[in-house]
DNA sequence: CATCAGGGCCCTG
DNA sequence: CAGGGCCCTGAT
């Protein structure tokens, strides 16, 4: 696929930012074939608006209190202006870019434990660069299995059904829209390795196809409309549900479900303990952050696999299992 | 070699 | 509302 085009123009994201921290999560763990890329700056994945693909670049042009973002899309074709100011208002939402954090900084500058990891973070925020089908589809790959596990399943259906591309010297990897698998049989997904998933993959896939559900629409739901809707879809329980809603939705307090291999690794981070009860750890976190539930943890859990990928961290290693 | 649980969810009783 | 079953893999 070619992508020589280019159009650039400028976001400015409400201050606090912080652009590592927004575009590049250490504990999401990168398969073979690269959905995005990060170097400290910079920033590439695809886009998809719609059925269009594009090539997307972001550089920090950070000029100390103004944060500033270079945007460079790179498309077959020239942007319309409407398309442009799509795209501007699409990267504003997926990453939040909007979204005032001032009265979580203060909250996190009152906390005497964790503000020295929360000011190494201020102005991170949550982020899917992804549709929610294609959010939903990573999501569904994770479930039941280890990392290294969910990874060749996701590199399996890419390079069955996914799009390649190169642009700015980067290659990267789109996925398929639901219509291009909605019809294909589901033992050529099983073919894949993905197993029972192939149920729940076909089955979104022909939902979204239909236009069963609005992605649009939920943007403008609260946070329990929106988890009535996503928990309708086939394949969608608690801890996915919660995983669209805080990257894909900009949830802040979704902290309800703590999946077990979660609750290890807060109860050594909040407690130094191997095991506490996840009501405790629940109540307590809720108690402290409020709204900002699952924002705050969020902070401290990207920060502890931010450092682990510069010391070795024993415990964390353990409970990860690749 | 066999057994088992894993970054859940659906379905049944 | 509890519990069985699910695909496949790597760990034990």
């Amino acid at each position: 696929m070619k992508l020589g085009r280019k159009t650039t123009f400028t976001i400015r994201p409400k201050p606090p930012f912080h652009f590592g921290g927004t575009f590049h999560k250490p504990s999401h763990f990168p398969n073979t074939l690269k959905l995005n890329e990060w170097e400290p700056g910079k920033y590439w994945q695809m886009l998809r608006m719609g059925k269009q693909l594009f090539g997307l670049k972001i550089e920090n042009r950070d000029t100390t209190s103004k944060p500033q973002l270079k945007i460079t899309v790179y498309g077959s074709k020239p942007l319309t202006t409407e398309a442009r100011k799509e795209i501007r208002k699409e990267i504003i939402w997926r990453f939040a870019l909007n979204k005032d954090l001032r009265e979580f900084t203060r909250l996190a500058q009152k906390d005497k434990r964790f503000y020295p990891v929360f000011k190494k973070w201020l102005g991170m925020r949550s982020q899917s660069p992804n549709t929610l089908y294609e959010l939903l589809n990573i999501a569904i790959m994770l479930q039941n299995a280890t990392v290294r596990r969910s990874q060749q399943m996701l590199d399996a259906l890419l390079g069955a059904f996914g799009t390649r591309a190169t642009f700015d010297s980067h290659e990267l990897w789109a996925i398929w829209l639901p219509q291009e698998i909605a019809n294909v049989p589901e033992q050529t997904l099983r073919d894949l390795k993905i197993g029972y998933r192939a149920k729940f993959v076909k089955r979104l896939s022909q939902d979204f196809a239909n236009g069963t559900i609005d992605e649009m629409k939920l943007r403008t739901f609260d946070k329990d409309s929106a988890k009535r809707e996503l928990i309708k879809l086939y394949g969608v329980g608690p801890e996915t549900a919660r995983i669209l809603l805080f990257e894909a939705y900009h949830h802040d307090d979704v902290f309800d479900h703590i999946a077990p291999w979660q609750q290890k690794i807060y109860s050594r981070l909040f407690y130094g303990k191997s095991m506490v009860p996840v009501e405790k750890i629940r109540n307590d976190i809720i108690k402290r952050y409020g709204k900002y539930s699952m924002l705050a943890v969020h902070y401290i859990w990207e920060d502890i696999f931010w450092r682990r990928k510069h010391e070795k961290i024993e415990w964390l290693e353990k409970e990860i299992r690749l």
